[in-house]
DNA sequence: CTTGAATACCTCGGCAGCCGATGTATAATA
DNA sequence: TATTATACATCGGCTGCCGAGGTATTCAAG
């Protein structure tokens, strides 16, 4: 579907944080599992993602460790592994809500409803 | 709730097309009615809006003319009204549909739901 | 063995859109 | 008379997405 540049925007950082929600990930495996997940209709680029990582990281919302990839997986192979820290969390917490808002606002605008 | 201008970026044009979906309107009313109708959710600039409603025009999505306010509204005001056209109909079919995929998409993402 | 693809990380500059600030002019209100 | 609301507009700064390009390693195919 390709979406317009301009919808993707805004949207990465919330994504990134609530992927780590559950578990520690690599850029790598995010790009790959977001663009699966959405089968393409989401299509993240790493020169956005990686910028991102760091970003967050740099804001204290994310923080970053390098380790070997699981031996049963890419053995010998070294990855930097991304965690959401307690402040993440809280982020977490106050993008989701602001994402919810929005989007109702949007659908309510976009498809004629009532708010 | 004051949403990161991130977010609200992609959104302004489809909104702006979905306005004019059943009749005419001009710039300063359709920010009053946006800020309104989503109780300040959504924060419409005036910054934001002429620049793109004129970026619309020249890409032949909407058409202006002058006129002059109905009477029994603000008589001997002049108002831009801006209507969609033909190709801003297909246009806005064609970003509602996106929106809608992009905000389901960031939603089962967001939310941990399966897609 | 060498080539190519996949994995995994990264940077940089261009571009486009949102916004704050600012400006103009008129009508209504205090 | 001064202020507020209406109604239009521009401009430059900022920020984030992306295309293009780069490095290095592992593994399968030729």
């Amino acid at each position: 579907m390709d979406f317009s540049q301009d919808l993707i925007r805004g949207s990465v950082v919330p994504i990134v944080l609530a992927l780590l929600r559950n578990r520690p990930m690599y850029g790598y495996e995010m790009v790959k599992l977001v663009n699966a997940r959405t089968k393409g209709r989401l299509e993240w680029k790493e020169g956005t993602l990686y910028p991102t990582l760091h970003r967050l990281q740099s804001l204290g919302l994310v923080s970053a460790r390098w380790a070997d990839a699981p031996a049963d997986e890419a053995p010998g192979r070294k990855r930097k592994y991304y965690s959401i820290t307690r402040k993440g969390r809280t982020e977490l917490a106050r993008r989701t809500q602001e994402w919810s808002q929005f989007s109702l606002s949007v659908n309510a605008l976009l498809l004629g409803g009532r708010l």
